[in-house]
DNA sequence: TGCCAGGCCGGGT
DNA sequence: ACCCGGCATGGC
């Protein structure tokens, strides 16, 4: 009998031998890596980087500047991620509460535990439990689990969650069973990611060439994932 | 062409 | 406590 310590590994085992290591996160420098957390909510990456390059073009990864910035200003410059106006906000909001609690001095705010950290990120509004867990893992590289569409289909179709654990069951599922490593919870989530958006869409629910097909699989799935 | 993408919030039951 | 609509662009 398998301990589940044992199937996470498995699985993660396979993922890296088919995709190799990601090296996440595909940004540059941690205040960029937070813009990116709140731009990719529900939102496809490709579309994540034409806004960024729009705020690198002027400069704009700066907290400083950032604060001084029109909301309106910026949300045109994020157009293309999606939602541009609400995520203007969100990013002002989250700007703004590290200006004025913390300085604007980043370093200063990661070095608060993962549990005060995550109930800070999580005070704003704008920020919830994934993009909080993507901020804390990616950009303050301390371990935090990242939860995210994927991982629940993922996990679903192997059997190793039910259709109803919510986002703090499935994140401890993964931070009860494996090492507090902030390498392994890095790549974990990216290799996932790697497999949702190359074999587990919700349009190929088949999943036949997936890397992770071999493994325990739930051959009937819910047609809404 | 319509559906999907690395969520989150607020208002209504 | 759940459930649902709104938010919006670009790619396939």
């Amino acid at each position: 009998m398998k301990t589940t310590t044992q199937k996470l590994m498995e699985l993660y085992n396979a993922m890296h031998r088919f995709f190799g290591p990601q090296a996440w996160w595909p940004g540059d420098g941690p205040l960029e890596v937070m813009i990116g957390a709140v731009l990719t909510q529900n939102t496809n990456w490709k579309n994540v980087e034409r806004a960024i390059d729009n705020l690198r073009k002027k400069n704009l990864i700066d907290i400083e500047k950032l604060v001084q910035l029109d909301t309106n200003e910026l949300a045109e410059l994020i157009r293309p991620a999606g939602y541009f106006s609400v995520k203007a906000k969100r990013l002002k909001n989250l700007i703004h509460f590290i200006h004025e609690n913390y300085g604007g001095d980043l370093q200063r705010f990661f070095e608060l535990s993962v549990t005060q950290l995550r109930e800070e990120l999580l005070s704003v509004n704008g920020i919830g439990y994934e993009t909080a867990d993507d901020i804390i893992l990616y950009a303050a590289c301390k371990p935090a689990f990242v939860v995210d569409t994927y991982t629940y289909r993922i996990m679903l179709r192997h059997l190793l969650i039910s259709q109803d654990d919510d986002y703090m069951a499935i994140k401890a599922l993964f931070e009860d069973n494996l090492p507090a490593d902030v390498e392994l919870f890095n790549e974990y989530h990216a290799l996932l990611v790697a497999v949702g958006k190359n074999y587990c869409k919700k349009t190929n629910p088949l999943c036949e060439k997936c890397p992770l097909n071999p493994y325990e699989h739930d051959p009937n799935l819910p047609e809404y994932l």
